[in-house]
DNA sequence: ACCTGAACACCGTTCAAGT
DNA sequence: ACCTGAACACCGTTCAAGT
């Protein structure tokens, strides 16, 4: 269990110049890959596009979280900068919103990513990609904290469940090829968190039921 | 393309013996490989199971969903058959909570059932599941009416978001192997529906901002 | 009419052999 | 130190040959 830092990150140990160039074509590779074919994609092909032995990209990256993680951790960043933009400039309970619609897109960036990243919200360190879920957990539960200081969402929400859900909601557009559906279901949760009352308008007047009959 | 029916429910010809046989054994063997694998469970294994070739299998089962379907199609019935029962015991909008609750203790029944569920709500007509699925649509769409003209829920809900929501609860439920995430999630679904005020108690008096410091 | 299983084209993963 | 690719154990799906 040597402590091998990720390459691109101020390596400890630098790679072997032949080692660090099919380490990058193998990042590249697996983007393109992903991008095409979801984060199921075949391995053998991510190998091939890259030019090396299918030995090699095991070598680098032992499960395909590890690599998954490799290729994802700059957006997740991103993410987590967003976040910290958003509190700056935005009211509290909006501020929380848009950063989950921006969280959303990164998480459809990908087909089936939505499944793994809601794997590594419970795993808490089996898999890769735990680190980047978790920096971007905790900038949602600063915003979260805020949203409800300020008084507009209500204080038993978990950002979790949140995350959770927000990642559901990405999943379920996934699966209806209807990329709206994600927004639309992220607008029922937090309705359900928002301490006023319902907040579209329509509804308020219709209390003793609408006229067509049952 | 003859109109081949199914062989449980009145078929148009009757099966040869020994083709019944096989198919009931079929049945029998996917139930069992959905239950302990999953709804992607191999498809080899459960010709294995029911002993009998693989290509008699993809004879009497041409997809995976068209025996997914058979395997299912009882309990969508007793899911339909749930809510109508709820109907005439139970307040609107908690019948429509109860029922899509049912829904989606159905739905966890076999893992990854959420998945073929939730693209058979947008395919309309090509998978085998639709069929169920539209039955079950329909039945919450009666539930939906009925909350809707009480005046409980909100008049711009779709059962068509509802229903994908309760399945995309279900989803995260399994991916975080925490049975109790799908009720959770779906609370702050169906809180965002209702056009009273937030429905836990706890936020009201929170109205500007707990103690605590930022 | 129905069944069988070999055949084909894919996977993921490991590991002995190379440089 | 690192790379390669054959080898193994699986898949899903089709289809010629059987009864």
């Amino acid at each position: 269990m040597q402590p091998r830092t990720s390459p691109s990150t101020g390596s400890t140990r630098p790679l072997r110049a032949d080692a660090r160039r099919n380490y990058d074509l193998l990042v590249a590779a697996a983007d393109a890959a992903f991008t095409e074919h979801g984060a199921d994609a075949s391995l053998e092909d991510i190998a091939r596009r890259a030019g090396v032995g299918i030995g090699t990209l095991y070598r680098h990256f032992p499960t395909r979280e590890a690599l998954l993680a490799k290729v994802l951790d700059a957006g997740a960043a991103a993410i987590v900068a967003r976040a910290n933009e958003l509190r700056t400039t935005t009211p509290p309970s909006s501020a929380l919103v848009s950063w989950l619609e921006a969280m959303m897109g990164y998480v459809m960036t990908y087909d089936g990513l939505a499944k793994s990243l809601a794997a590594s919200l419970v795993e808490s360190g089996k898999s890769e990609l735990c680190a980047p879920c978790k920096l971007m957990t905790e900038a949602g539960q600063m915003l979260l904290d805020r949203a409800q200081q300020s008084g507009e969402l209500r204080q038993d929400a978990t950002i979790h469940d949140i995350v959770l859900g927000a990642h559901a909601a990405a999943w379920a557009a996934e699966q209806t090829d209807d990329a709206d559906a994600a927004r639309r279901l992220l607008t029922l949760i937090i309705d359900g968190l928002r301490t006023d009352a319902a907040p579209r308008a329509v509804a308020r007047a219709v209390r003793r039921g609408a006229p067509r009959r049952s």
